[in-house]
DNA sequence: GAGGAGGGTTGGATTTTCAAACTCACGGAG
DNA sequence: CTCCGTGAGTTTGAAAATCCAACCCTCCTC
């Protein structure tokens, strides 16, 4: 058994560390969408001016957003998105595709996302390997670091 | 253009407010690999008690988790994932994966998850309709409400 | 030179978080 | 029976984050 009192070491941890905070996801979602201005972000975000100030600045130090100005004089800015937040836009829809089935019971649906292909975005999460659709029955977790385990010491 | 000073709707916020709060994706991490009890919810977790005594009792209200006994006397109780719960697995490893790529840069990964095909699952994030990996570029949003923009009124 | 707009910062009240200690119910060892 | 340990939380009090409104500064237009 490992030493615990430590967390379980995780990916999944050390990316909410970076974009888990209140709101950083819908920056994300606002910047993906090309409102990337600060007034743009607090009024379709909701949030605080001074919360918001402090994400983007997170964000841009972790290296998903830049910021740029889109004007000297007078100095304007704007935040966008770079290949890390860009690769983080299918998280975000996937996560609006379950909100949309659970939480708005698939109707009423507030946005709509198109593909390229001419029909509705929905989101499918698939092996890479063999392009099957992921089910959490055909998933087995191998955690690495020594003493973690699956099912606990203690499981069923 | 829309009544503003209402933040933009959208599912994605609905699902954030929900499982966006600090540690809630973690607490179906653990319980989706099996660990659903409190004690050990809080070692690999790390989270303080109390906090995640009150996510839990929100995860299990949003219909998320479920709570059961798997003792009476002494009265013992597990958390599992609903099926509402388990379709949120899929965000939880396109999260991982991109966690593992731009956080961890790939190398000494803490997890590793096999899919039932026998390769290491890698989640890609595919269009239901075409098949195709879903990259920012080939995306165009349509929001619903009346007012809602893409890009703003003041774009570039 | 008055009034915006954009992009923030500041101040103070309210909430949350945190860490450790505590509770309660039971089960087993001595 | 008494003491100890386990599981599942609750309580407590200090530290940190959030919220909101107000303010600031620079430029631009009228």
């Amino acid at each position: 058994m490992a030493a615990n009192g430590d967390p379980r070491p995780c990916s999944i941890a050390d990316a909410l560390a970076v974009v888990g905070e209140k709101y950083s996801l819908l920056v994300l979602r606002e910047v993906c969408l090309g409102n990337g201005r600060f007034d743009q972000l607090v009024r379709n975000i909701g949030a605080p001016r001074d919360v918001l100030s402090s994400r983007l600045r997170r964000l841009v130090d972790a290296g998903i957003l830049t910021k740029r100005a889109y004007s000297e004089r007078p100095q304007r800015f704007e935040y966008r998105p770079t290949q890390a937040g860009l690769e983080l836009e299918p998280v975000l829809m996937t996560l609006k595709e379950w909100g949309d089935r659970h939480i708005r019971g698939g109707v009423n649906l507030p946005m709509m996302v198109e593909h390229i292909c001419g029909h509705e975005l929905v989101p499918l999460v698939t092996c890479r390997s063999c392009g099957k659709p992921v089910h959490h029955e055909d998933l087995t977790a191998h955690p690495q670091a020594e003493g973690w385990t699956v099912t606990g010491p203690t499981a069923a």
